[in-house]
DNA sequence: ACGTTCTAGTTAGGTCACCTTACCAAATCG
DNA sequence: CGATTTGGTAAGGTGACCTAACTAGAACGT
């Protein structure tokens, strides 16, 4: 490869990002936009029409002075990709373009709840039911969003202690391997969520914190996602609690997050905070306020965001604020995430984007 | 700027690091070790000598077959950068060639203790001192380690309660504005200790916790150092403890760690580890244990090292990792740093240098 | 009506950092 | 003393960027 392949690489990505962040644009207001030059900005556009990636769509509006443009736009040839979620209550798919417009939706209920080769079963089947629906162009990756944390090198899943799959180990990328041609990313559910409610801010330093059946983080540092050397950044179940135990086994003890029937669980803590019971409160308002005052004092982000079906609870957010001020002396903003149960499909559909985007513009160098 | 800038600059870095790491080199073997072809070597090699910052040192040795080369090597007008630490027991400082190699040492005793004004003084003094044995070159950069925390951006000292240092914030770049010209880089002494020792070692993602009056951690991932958005990444003195307290106030509560005795408190937890004294010994454990598994939880870096006059207690070690092992499931590595006290002052000759470097290199474009 | 003005886009030409290929220079080996 | 081997230069090409000057075409103004 050239050694200024990746002065290319940059321009081409800015220009589609920006194209694909308006819609509808002329190549002038491209090169204002970015700061490009007219002629670089037409060449780089030549190369992403002709890789399908951008198309022209007929002529600016006219009543405008001067001469009218040509508008481009994501191309109907530039492909889709597939996001999938995996959890306890089933499986859930999103078709969506390049521009991360989803386009179908497909859910699928758990099969056998707990048991790995159902889920692997019903994953196979959501993913033929998308294909079965294929938007215009090729598939360019899809990415699955799983419980489990994930190895950061070889993407395998990783069994864990207490983890809410059963034994045996589900890898998507083996079991879509025979449906699929497209790379198949896999990633942890909690660090997928982060990547969405990152993006739909714009903090640069982030950790979202979910607070379910069990405690999960994602931590988003300079750019990227922190993974840990193992798979196991986030891990924060496994943080050192009030006595010498971790905080996940402590909630247990408080007959909060039980791994064993978690989303029965989750309901049932939900009544009791709505009922405003105030033991439930104080143990869970203790737990969170550990990993968050923890998470501060390690890495002092920005934003800390709280998401899953309990952390989003209005009762939560005012005493774990009270709680993490007498211990952190960081200004941390704290504060409910947005996207609620989705975040992590949208977190999918990101790092999916992400690598096709990326990728289509590293191979299409036409001449 | 040239966009082609960008390329030429991480050239030149590349071949520059190669030259100082081999101390002497041809343009050959540049070109073999760095997969650059002969011509470039060449250009960049020129740019570089032009520059000061190489300088031909002679032909190569015969006795081989073939044409003799010309070796190459760190300039003498490469100039030079200045490390500096300040803390309670003084103010010390290295004046280094931008191999890193130490040029000359210089110390200086406390001036009064807990004093800004006397520290500041001594700062002074110590910068003056080294000025007057100026190595050859001009002075690139100065770096100064602090026990405070430092704004990331601002670069900033930061008031902490319970900081080590008293009211009134010492601002290195203010006190040393008229005697040096060059740009003073100011950062946590931890947050440099663990730039040390990364580079000693080679972890990419690694964690350095220091033990002595007080608990501070240097986070070193992804090829940089976490400084946090409001500089107080690592504060892990402010992790909850055991109890609804942090873990430096709960080590105070034990009799260790306090803060306003530091260094008599570090001498005599020595001496208490020294004689086994099982109560000391497991206040200490327990509470590097919570931190070690606290950065392990969050963060999950492949190696955690123990620095600082307690960390590195041989008594200290095995005791934390089994506490650790029964809270944590990751396979972190844990260890004590190589450095010793020094640690700080080499990451901060680091930290001059490569700013040093870039610096050089991003300016002189001869022609 | 028709030249002026304004905007979109192309053409022409230059720079810069990289590359390959071919050559020259100088030392040892057989 | 020629063959071989190695360091370094010369010549020429490519690709990605730039600026400046041009053409294309619509609306405005008197």
């Amino acid at each position: 490869m050239l050694p200024q392949a990746v002065l290319r690489e940059a321009t081409d990505r800015k220009l589609f990002d920006e194209v694909v962040g308006r819609e509808r644009v002329t190549r002038a207001e491209l090169a204002t936009a970015t700061g490009f030059s007219k002629p670089t900005v037409s060449e780089s556009v030549r190369r992403l029409t002709e890789g399908g990636l951008l198309a022209a769509t007929g002529p600016q509006e006219t009543g405008r002075r001067g001469r009218v443009g040509t508008f481009y736009e994501l191309g109907t040839a530039a492909g889709w990709v597939l996001a999938v979620e995996v959890d306890q209550s089933g499986v859930q798919a999103w078709s969506a373009d390049l521009a991360g417009r989803v386009l179908h939706r497909h859910d699928r209920p758990p099969g056998g709840a707990g048991d790995t080769g159902a889920l692997a079963e019903a994953l196979r089947a959501t993913v033929s039911a998308a294909l079965r629906k294929p938007p215009a162009g090729p598939l360019r990756a899809v990415a699955v969003s799983m419980a489990n944390p994930v190895h950061p090198d070889t993407r395998e899943v990783i069994a864990l202690p207490r983890s809410p799959f059963p034994e045996g180990l589900l890898s998507p990328g083996d079991i879509l391997a025979d449906l699929v041609t497209a790379p198949v990313l896999v990633d942890n559910d909690v660090n997928l969520a982060a990547l969405a409610e990152q993006r739909f801010g714009d903090a640069t330093s982030f950790a979202y914190l979910y607070v379910g059946a069990g405690l999960g983080l994602g931590l988003y540092l300079g750019g990227t996602l922190v993974r840990g050397a193992h798979g196991l950044a986030g891990e924060v179940g496994y943080l050192p609690g009030a006595g010498w135990r971790t905080l996940a086994t402590e909630l247990a003890a408080a007959g909060l997050g039980r791994s064993d029937a978690p989303s029965n669980d989750v309901a049932a803590v939900l009544r009791a905070l709505d009922a405003g019971t105030p033991a439930v409160l104080m143990a869970l308002v203790a737990a969170v306020a550990r990993a968050v005052a923890s998470v501060t004092a390690v890495v002092d982000p920005e934003v800390v965001l709280l998401g899953g079906p309990l952390g989003t609870h209005p009762a939560l957010l005012d005493p774990v604020r009270a709680a993490v001020a007498t211990l952190s002396p960081s200004p941390t903003r704290l504060d409910h995430g947005t996207l609620g149960a989705l975040a992590p499909l949208h977190g999918a559909t990101h790092l999916a984007l992400d690598h096709a985007v990326a990728a289509a513009i590293k191979h299409d160098v036409p001449g």
